[in-house]
DNA sequence: AAAGTAGGCAACCGCATGTTC
DNA sequence: CGAACATGCGGTTGCCTACTT
């Protein structure tokens, strides 16, 4: 690539750097990172372990800035950082995650174990906004909320449930694959990602305390039952189990492929006597602030 | 088959906050 | 206590690829 042999400063002009960093500085790169680049960013912190990031591109022999280095470590080398698209799962701690928190796309992403906060925001501003703009609103809108909590958020558990319920039908299709969906969370699969100490989508507030645990061993019934929505008691849900749940039965993209427009006007259509979708139109709003994944576990799907 | 367009993603930038001296 | 530096975070940009015309 053309651009891995250019030289330059990080914002195309001078910079300012500490004197003694003054000639390293002056032949900085930027742009993809080269596998050399890779090996030797890797190997460093294989040796030395992160932080200092600012002496260890210098040590390392890198000509990048620190602030690069510790970007490509966390979204890209650093170990167990899951790559591919979101589970249903995921996306729907997703959803539920940014309605109490807003874009705080790195306690987002401590959530859900192996993923960046730069591919949590990714996710949300190719996925989510995209479908927003089919409605035409803004993804803060009442409206949006509605489809999401209407619409959006049943359809994922529906994945869900399906891609469990087809799991324990043909066992055998499924155990074969990296991530069983039955396996318990004894071991996560990430154990170097930040992962938290407790299960957290059934969090009520967003803060810390948000994290509740469920029950002893939720994972010891069956996995499409804990999805139940119905049930009060349903058991909370671990980073662990979101990561493991469902991956091997959907993986990539976006699982609500069918366009906005095209699902709403099915949707009003066969709900012509509002009993699917209460207080959801084309033409107007509920004014429901804030929607959640404890709505959702406490009415029927449509 | 070629050109144009849109989507997805990696990387960069600026600012805020935390830490060290 | 304040300045300098390091780190973290969210927003934005630009490149690459797939899709459409």
């Amino acid at each position: 690539m053309e651009m891995d042999a250019q030289w330059m400063s990080p914002s195309g002009g001078s910079i300012s750097l500490p004197s003694s960093a003054a000639a390293a500085a002056a032949e900085l790169r930027r742009g993809p990172w080269t596998a050399e680049e890779d090996a030797l960013l890797a190997g460093y912190v294989a040796a030395h372990g992160e932080g200092r990031w600012n002496e260890l591109t210098l040590a390392a022999g890198l000509r990048r800035t620190g602030k690069s280095c510790r970007l490509r470590w966390l979204n890209y080398l650093r170990p167990g950082v899951r790559r591919g698209g979101f589970t249903p799962r995921e996306q729907l701690l997703i959803l539920d995650l940014h309605s109490r928190w807003g874009n705080r796309w790195s306690k987002i992403a401590a959530h859900l174990p192996g993923r960046t906060d730069n591919e949590v925001k990714n996710y949300w501003r190719t996925r989510v906004q995209k479908h927003a703009k089919q409605l035409g609103c803004d993804v803060g809108s009442g409206r949006f909320h509605d489809a999401m909590r209407n619409l959006w958020m049943p359809r994922l558990l529906e994945r869900i449930h399906a891609d469990e319920s087809a799991a324990a039908g043909d066992a055998s299709h499924y155990f074969h694959a990296a991530s069983p969906a039955h396996a318990p969370p004894s071991q996560p699969a990430y154990p170097n990602a930040a992962a938290p100490t407790s299960s957290c989508a059934r969090a009520t507030s967003p803060d810390a305390a948000s994290c509740v645990t469920g029950s002893p061993s939720p994972w010891e019934a069956s996995p499409a039952a804990q999805f139940q929505t119905s049930s009060p008691s349903m058991p909370a849900w671990s980073t662990e189990q979101c990561q493991n749940g469902c991956s091997s039965a959907t993986s990539g993209g976006d699982m609500f492929d069918e366009s906005w427009s095209e699902l709403l006007a099915r949707a009003n259509h066969d709900d012509a006597d509002s009993a699917g979708l209460p207080g959801f139109g084309l033409l107007g709003e509920t004014g429901d602030s804030l929607w959640s994944l404890d709505d959702i576990w406490q009415q029927p799907l449509c």
